[in-house]
DNA sequence: GCTTTGACTCTCG
DNA sequence: TCGAGAGCCAAAG
């Protein structure tokens, strides 16, 4: 694995349950711009897309959207990670979060 | 070491 | 509002 990837995957695991963050504020977070490999990291993921949220180094994927709250593309299907989403208390819609403003996580300082 | 690809984002039509 | 194209960075081949 590489470092990137190790730095969004820590960042990743600051995200709480019931808010999301985008691909985007990962890779500004993570002190780079590549969005494609932030994106690339998660599906490319040791952990598995299917275990996210699950054991110690989870990495909860399934809480980051693309930079308009929409949900882009996932390993099991968009509405999995809806599911998962709402599970936590994210409204989600039409694979989109509905209240995405109010759920989305931002990496302050 | 160069080329290809990608769970992205922005801009233009 | 939706769709297509270009730009971008990093990892893999």
């Amino acid at each position: 694995m590489t470092q990137l990837q190790e730095k969004i995957w820590n960042l990743c695991k600051k995200v709480p349950a019931g808010k999301v963050t985008t691909y985007k504020l990962l890779a500004e977070a993570a002190g780079t711009k590549a969005y494609r490999a932030v994106g690339n990291a998660m599906n490319k993921n040791p952990y598995g897309a299917l275990k996210c949220g699950y054991g110690k180094n989870m990495v909860p994927c399934h809480r980051v959207v693309d930079s308009s709250g929409h949900l882009h593309g996932f390993a099991h299907g968009l509405k999995a990670k809806a599911r998962l989403l709402r599970k936590e208390g994210v409204k989600v819609k039409n694979d989109k979060i509905a209240d995405f403003e109010k759920v989305l996580y931002t990496f302050k300082k």
